[in-house]
DNA sequence: GTAATTAGGACAATCGTTTGCGCAAATTAA
DNA sequence: TTAATTTGCGCAAACGATTGTCCTAATTAC
């Protein structure tokens, strides 16, 4: 009825034994310490009858330690992102760890907050979809002794452990496919620039181009987040001028930017693949189900979850493998309904 | 370099002021306990210059509290629960509590297990998004202390504070518009059997049915999770038999659910609104850009974040509001192109 | 019968904060 | 000059778990 305030000692109190007796029959040490098998029993059964749950604060704080992995991502309202979390939460659970979950909201400054909490909270470690313009402070968190492992938006060479997608090869692959197809005024809708996702994926466009022969104009690489908004704003630009500019097909560098972009288009009566090609980085469940079924690049594995906690405990020392390694996972260009076959003059 | 250990008393010893002292200063207690002004400039810049961070285990400890919110889904890929969490980590970021997230996968065990390790770091709280089938145990943490609000799928009559919508509204609005172009066929594609949600939105159905003169047929109800791959075999079934059930309408109860059945209709080539219509609960930002626009019945609110912090802020004593009051959130419906005006025969 | 060993468990320090109480020096009052 | 205040700060006990060390009684060895 009131507050559950049995602990360690209380039971020690009521049973006439130490504390130290039932801490380790608790953690399964009774054995080791010959704990007596009736006392053993005693004290499981009756923290069972009590419903006595640890103070992991407590225990964290003896232990210097909280058995627990704080996650930062930017958006968790991005699918991507959260079937990112689902995955990792699974995979950490397995390992007895809890997750902290945090949103930075792609604000660098809720970013260092969180890293500060987390660490105020002692957690064991940090997997970071982090902003992606500045390393500093990820450099300083690692050297305080958290470890850490980065997702998606990385920094290389800079010992900062990461597993990302080979996002340049995606980028190349899903423009060449558009190339063949003859599209050669190819616009490219990027997300926030200066990120590694962003960078790679606006080189691999560039290096298909290249390999084309297709002269690379600057000026149809725009937007600046991986929003719906920026999706939804550079298409209604691009659908005002598309008599002129005589753009065919159009690159999404994220699922939500693609969103807007398909709205925008929409509004404006601009069909696709009719009038304008599209493919868009991200696989959804709903890409096949679209007004125009979506040619997609995948980049989401079932082993982020996996990967990023066995980084982690490698860090710790707790895994008998090698040192962390960074990986790169594989994406997957699915073709689908809308990009068009054009004439090639 | 090494691990970042400036703790109260180690600014204690190398200043020459108590911890006392310094951990007055630095919760702002200074002036208060009339610390000098010269030490209260000392401390606090020497503490910003070895970049302290308080323990919040330590702190924890002490307090017998955490400033961190539990929060538990049962699946943070479904778009309307990331929102929901999005919403409620960002009202509680203000009130500077931070989010314990978990996800309990709709599994019970790992919904009383999640509960479990929450309160044994000493939350302030718990918001829940429950299975929703049996109370028993949200009933024993809020005895046991926890401050509880649920939300979505709710238990009523039984103290445990709420926040849903109003499901039943939403149903019977949903069904009488279908009814309203002629439909009497309607298949009903559930979630999960015995949760609140999912209960008051077919008795809605039902409703619509009873008061159009409709007569109910129990068969019609089908399905068993909030899941895409039930959505997808109940449409299957649905499509084998379309000739003889001549079901002209499906009525879905959740987001995924209708993703699925969109899928299983397109592979089976049936045609939306022209084959069979359809209205579905939960809109989401694709909605209006599916293959057909879909009509949804949109349950989501700002509000949803604000109201549940309210509410625990309330239970916890620490707002100036009256106690806790439940409360049901309007929903609306929104009319695109997936419903066929039929003819009544 | 005595010494050595083993069984069974307790003491007390520790983790980093917070906080009720107390206390000396400096200042003011009378 | 002495007493009363005020200023400025420190002591030490919590919070609940873990763990290295130590201790007593019972058993075994010889």
């Amino acid at each position: 009825m009131k507050n559950n305030s049995v602990t360690i000692q209380s039971m020690a109190q009521s049973l006439g034994v130490s504390v130290t007796t039932i801490s380790r029959v608790l953690n399964g040490l009774g054995e080791q310490f010959r704990i007596s098998k009736k006392t053993i029993e005693l004290v499981t059964v009756t923290a069972h009858k009590l419903n006595y749950k640890p103070n992991n604060i407590a225990k964290g704080l003896r232990l210097k330690k909280s058995s627990t992995i704080g996650l930062i991502v930017p958006d968790i309202t991005n699918a991507w992102f959260a079937q990112l979390a689902m995955g990792i939460e699974k995979e950490a659970r397995k390992h007895h760890y809890n997750i902290f979950l945090c949103n930075s909201d792609d604000d660098i400054k809720i970013e260092k907050k969180s890293i500060a909490l987390l660490q105020s909270w002692m957690v064991d470690g940090i997997i970071i979809a982090p902003i992606g313009l500045e390393p500093e402070h990820l450099i300083d968190a690692k050297k305080n002794g958290t470890p850490l492992v980065l997702i998606d938006r990385i920094f290389e060479g800079m010992d900062l452990p990461y597993i990302s997608s080979n996002d340049f090869e995606g980028a190349l692959e899903a423009n060449q496919y558009l190339i063949d197809n003859g599209h050669k005024k190819i616009v490219c809708v990027q997300g926030i620039v200066g990120t590694s996702p962003n960078n790679k994926r606006v080189n691999g466009y560039k290096q298909a181009l290249k390999k084309n022969k297709i002269p690379f104009d600057p000026s149809l690489v725009v937007g600046d987040a991986f929003s719906f908004n920026n999706g939804y704003n550079c298409a209604k630009k691009i659908s005002k001028n598309l008599a002129k500019t005589k753009i065919t097909a159009i690159f999404s560098l994220g699922n939500q930017i693609t969103l807007g972009i398909l709205k925008a288009l929409k509004e404006e009566g601009i069909r696709i693949p009719e009038d304008i090609s599209i493919v868009s980085f991200d696989e959804q469940v709903y890409s096949d189900l679209l007004f125009t079924p979506l040619s997609t690049i995948s980049h989401m594995n079932d082993n982020f979850g996996d990967l990023s906690i066995q980084m982690l405990l490698q860090q710790m020392g707790k895994s008998k493998k090698a040192k962390p390694k960074d990986v790169v996972l594989k994406s997957k260009l699915i073709i689908r309904d809308s990009v068009k076959k054009i004439a090639i003059l």
